[in-house]
DNA sequence: ACCTGAACACCGTTCAAGT
DNA sequence: ACCTGAACACCGTTCAAGT
């Protein structure tokens, strides 16, 4: 098709641009939508290429690789977080236990960013926030400087290997009764061992599959994170 | 070629048999050795087949997938684990220590093995009589049946999820010099900060920092996790 | 029953070529 | 500077066909 000549060489505005200009922004909002509605396993370059629709090769242009990616979407889901409140030396514990009760939420609402942030620490804004908020509970708790510099360091890794730990198995699409079938198959598993060689496990199969449902396991680990470092503050 | 008159159609013994036939046993045999030697990245079907002379389609007739292989792995791991000694009343909180320790040596004697394991309960012999072991040193610590419950899941799952994060590090094979380089920068990171926003992050940049090479930081949190369970010991 | 080759439906990343 | 198609070197798993 020849140009008509009363058609300007170069429009100072193309009507319709055929495809928005890709971005790291655009790559993040598609990696996130992915991994939220299909999981982390969903999240491949070449998937979020195809959603973009472009090709995996035109994604290296604005992220380095995979692994970069990932640390975006952890800074991503970390901006949903919300901060606790000013520490307060009386309720320091509970405060701290508040603050990882928001970590777990943001990753449980966010299936597979604990996938992401495993071994990843992020360093956007908002998680290094989080972590400043933290070591300013932790400090109101008296706790000592090291103690609480490697606190700061435990306390996400928990959170992350529950919430990671929970995805694998929401991963599997179970049914509540699934979820039924399978705590009593292991309870009668337990039950069944020889009592002889066994005899603690045995006796506590039932308390050991109970409360795989709800949050109860969660709740039990950080009540013995927080009642642990409440051992190591200065007295006085 | 024809056969020999007096070659027996089917010798009682075939003199040397081209191949040894597959066993599940060879099969976890060739994966254990990929994963110390090449890490878990290295363990795929297709390497696993490649090192036993054959396809990888042969390895589906003695394990189900890849995930029951990574379970055989887990247990073929946990198969080095010392069990610990006979429970102290005295000294039960030492003796949760040791067996955490000696998980995690485990754990990196076999690199990879902390990855297999993640949300993948382990359930063979040796494991469990980890599990039974722990749980006979808690009640001598006079824990609850409940919390000693929870505990036996909390303690693997604190200690493989510091061995997988260690596992991250060592696999992109950083020299003792790039560790130090790392510590200084992020610590540098720390300290140029914005310290209206950021004082607590900003005054502990340096203990943040540290103890990353040696396991002073596995130590700490396997005091805490021993001191928040001490705190939950029936009283009297 | 076990093993095989070949295929299916995927990966992350690189690179020369285009605009 | 950004984007692209095509390729490279991989994955786990299935299946019909062989022994």
């Amino acid at each position: 098709m020849t140009q008509s000549p009363w058609q300007p060489i170069s429009p100072a505005k193309p009507a319709r641009p055929v495809k928005e200009p890709l971005t790291r922004e655009r790559i993040v909002d598609a990696a996130m939508r992915l991994m939220v509605e299909q999981g982390y396993d969903a999240v491949s370059m070449r998937k979020i290429a195809q959603v973009l629709d472009t090709g995996p090769a035109s994604l290296y242009a604005h992220v380095a690789n995979k692994s970069e990616l990932d640390q975006l979407l952890v800074d991503r889901a970390a901006e949903q977080m919300k901060l606790p409140e000013t520490p307060d030396p009386e309720r320091w514990q509970e405060q701290l236990k508040d603050a990882m009760r928001e970590m777990i939420r943001v990753m449980r609402a966010n299936p597979g960013v604990a996938r992401a942030a495993i071994g990843n620490v992020p360093l956007g804004e908002q998680a290094l926030l989080m972590t400043e908020r933290i070591l300013a509970i932790l400090k109101a708790g008296r706790i000592p400087d090291q103690a609480a510099a490697w606190a700061v360091d435990l306390i996400p890794l928990y959170v992350t290997a529950v919430a990671f730990e929970e995805t694998v198995q929401n991963a599997a699409a179970w049914t509540p009764e699934d979820v039924t079938h399978f705590t009593t198959q292991m309870s009668e598993f337990f039950k069944q061992l020889p009592v002889d060689r066994f005899p603690f496990t045995v006796a506590l199969a039932v308390p050991m599959t109970s409360g795989a449902d709800g949050d109860e396991r969660f709740e039990f680990g950080i009540t013995v994170i927080a009642a642990g470092l409440a051992s190591l503050a200065e007295k006085d």
